[in-house]
RNA sequence: CGGGACGUGGCGCAGCUCGGUAGCGCACCUGCUUUGGGAGCAGGGGGUCGUGGGUUCAAAUCCCGCCGUCCCGACCA
């Protein structure tokens, strides 16, 4: 294509409210505009490399036997209902109603309608089967953030499993977990995968594809030795053991007055260490008071209590409810003697003696706790966060703490769908057994996103040549000098012939204008032609990653830049 | 939802304290010069100052409501 007839709307500044590289960066490359809030517009040159990432998600799925469906974006009530999920989804699913007052909703995911369709399926001998499809999303993000990292709307490549039994769900599990690292790989991400939370979307076990950038979101603990890798929802770690302070036997009421934090706890005569201390933390689950309970040195991650207890909605207790069933204010709260209230608590936390806790009574604490002895735990759980520094659970190394941006998630979601909507096969034998079904997702603007967000400069993107929007630029020095120009156009005549995707710098800008831009919108190859080298009868050739230049003579250019494109592919 | 900030041509900003008919840089148009790293000079076009109301002879500026956007937190396949 020749820029002098291209959309291509690049701008020295970025908007003032942009704060995320990529952001900024697909800004004012001219690939993306805001509509609203979460919602924006792809411009021609966004919408070229959304579609080459769309692209190379495709293939790699029908490489795995994948068959592409489209499904509707807007589903009846109906069949959110059946799944249970119209109340679960809460406030991020958009709703509507149409002009007869029917239930509507824009989809956020496809499990529901996908199980629909597969109720066709009714034996085993048709199986397995891998649909797919790349369609819009729609969630009331809370917080729409960071550009094309976080929006309301999106294309999504979103695939289903349907299995037989768990053993082939763990087959497609696994196929998919390949061809979603050859995706990443060719999308030039490196993706660490890692153990995550099943979430809202319930099953038994998912792997995230997590990308290391500080413009993410999540956190992921990280072994350097590469053994180990989680989500901070889901890590743990191995803890030196505690000696407990075995001399504190009896349960004993300390006067603690004024005494409202973990650390002031541990400085005060007869007073305890931190990790002889339990944290009582009063949330509310689905409408129960419930006390969580981890080592005073920790912090409660809120998706394990979430995982641990199956609730969709948790909250902390207010104030005035802590008071109500406790008896007394943050900071003198503890789970001794406590009863008819749901305790769930750390494992780190059983068998522990000697400790020290609020007596929920203000300004007294215990001491001389012991947990089994004093407190009535419901449920033992992993709760508490990992460090980094703490110890790798496989190899002892310690572990690192990682922001990273969450660019795939595939999960086992076993039969929850296909129970909820009879989606069932005969077996071998005959029977009836609901489909075991696998669901696998990857954003595609945020993968565009954290493509930018990974790979740029001080000068602007550096698309690797997979998504390039173009594959390589020519850029003509001076329209003016029609040697220039009649080589230039021979170039861009003989690359097009050869299936290259390049761009002709055609317009009437001075020289600097057409360099700036060009490393902006971060073409990977760019040809420079201008009288200064066509005097020797030579081109430049230059590498955007790397800012090396070479001169090139003009018979060899087409081979160089064929080459290297192709290659690069 | 809690806290904070901000809304003035396409983008970046000043003007607001102390009310008096809107300005700068970039971008855009015309001309001349320039021409290998975001040119110079001259001329020019473009703004309901987010929105509704109030105060006032007079509101971008003061007061109130609303809307929007961003940041932190909460939340979030």
């Amino acid at each position: 294509m020749r820029w002098s007839n291209l959309f291509i709307p690049t701008l020295r500044d970025a908007p003032a409210d942009a704060e995320a590289a990529s952001h900024k960066l697909l800004v004012r490359g001219g690939f993306i505009r805001q509509l609203h809030a979460g919602h924006y517009s792809l411009l021609p040159l966004g919408l070229k490399v959304h579609d080459k990432v769309a692209g190379i998600v495709r293939h790699e799925m029908n490489a795995i036997g994948g068959q592409e469906f489209l499904l509707p974006a807007m589903h009846p009530a109906s069949i959110w209902r059946e799944s249970g999920r119209w109340e679960v989804m809460g406030d991020e699913m958009f709703r509507l109603e149409d002009r007869k007052g029917a239930e509507l909703a824009l989809g956020m995911t496809h499990e529901e309608v996908f199980t629909s369709l597969a109720l066709e399926i009714s034996s085993y001998k048709a199986l397995p089967q891998i649909w797919y499809q790349i369609q819009w999303k729609f969630r009331d993000e809370p917080r729409p953030k960071s550009g094309l990292l976080r929006v309301r709307e999106f294309a999504m490549k979103d695939s289903y499993s349907f299995d037989v039994d768990r053993a082939g769900l763990d087959r497609s599990f696994d196929l998919h977990h390949h061809a979603y690292v050859r995706i990443f790989d060719r999308l030039a991400l490196p993706a660490i995968p890692v153990e995550a939370s099943s979430g809202a979307m319930g099953g038994s076990g998912s792997t995230e594809f997590m990308v290391p950038s500080n413009a993410g979101e999540d956190d992921v603990i990280r072994c350097p030795t590469g053994d180990y890798a989680a989500n901070l929802e889901r890590a743990t770690s191995m803890l030196p053991p505690i000696a407990d302070r075995t001399e504190l036997v009896d349960l004993t009421r300390l006067a603690t007055p004024g005494i409202r934090t973990i650390a002031a706890l541990g400085e005060i005569e007869h007073g305890a260490p931190a990790v002889h201390q339990i944290k009582t933390m009063v949330m509310v689950l689905d409408g129960e008071i419930t006390l969580a309970l981890v080592r005073g040195d920790h912090q409660l991650n809120i998706q394990k209590l979430l995982d641990a207890t199956g609730t969709t909605e948790l909250r902390p207790a207010t104030p005035e409810e802590t008071v109500e069933h406790l008896g007394a204010s943050p900071g003198s709260l503890g789970a001794v003697r406590v009863e008819g209230i749901r305790i769930i608590a750390d494992e780190i936390l059983r068998g522990r003696v000697g400790l020290t806790t609020g007596a929920n009574e203000d300004d007294w604490h215990y001491t001389g706790v012991s947990v089994e002895r004093d407190i009535a735990v419901d449920q033992w759980a992993d709760l508490r966060n990992v460090s980094a520094g703490e110890a790798c659970p496989n190899c002892g190394a310690g572990l690192e703490l990682v922001r990273c941006i969450e660019s795939g998630h595939i999960f086992k979601l076993g039969t929850k769908y296909s129970e909820a909507l009879g989606a069932t096969v005969l077996d071998p034998d005959g029977k009836n057994v609901p489909l075991v079904m696998g669901s696998y997702g990857i954003g595609i603007g945020r993968a565009v996103a954290a493509i930018a967000e990974t790979h740029h400069d001080d000068h602007g993107l550096i698309w690797p040549v997979s998504v390039a929007p173009y594959e390589v630029v020519i850029t003509i020095v001076s329209m003016k000098d029609d040697a220039s120009v009649a080589v230039a156009e021979s170039l861009y005549a003989d690359l097009r012939a050869r299936g290259i995707d390049v761009l002709l710098d055609d317009r009437r800008a001075r020289a600097g204008v057409k360099f700036a831009d060009a490393e902006l919108i971060g073409v990977p190859y760019r040809v420079t032609v201008g009288p200064k080298a066509l005097a020797d009868g030579e081109v430049e050739f230059t590498d955007r990653a790397d800012g090396e230049s070479s001169r090139v003579t003009c018979q060899a250019i087409t081979d160089l830049v064929a080459g290297a494109v192709v290659s690069a592919r």
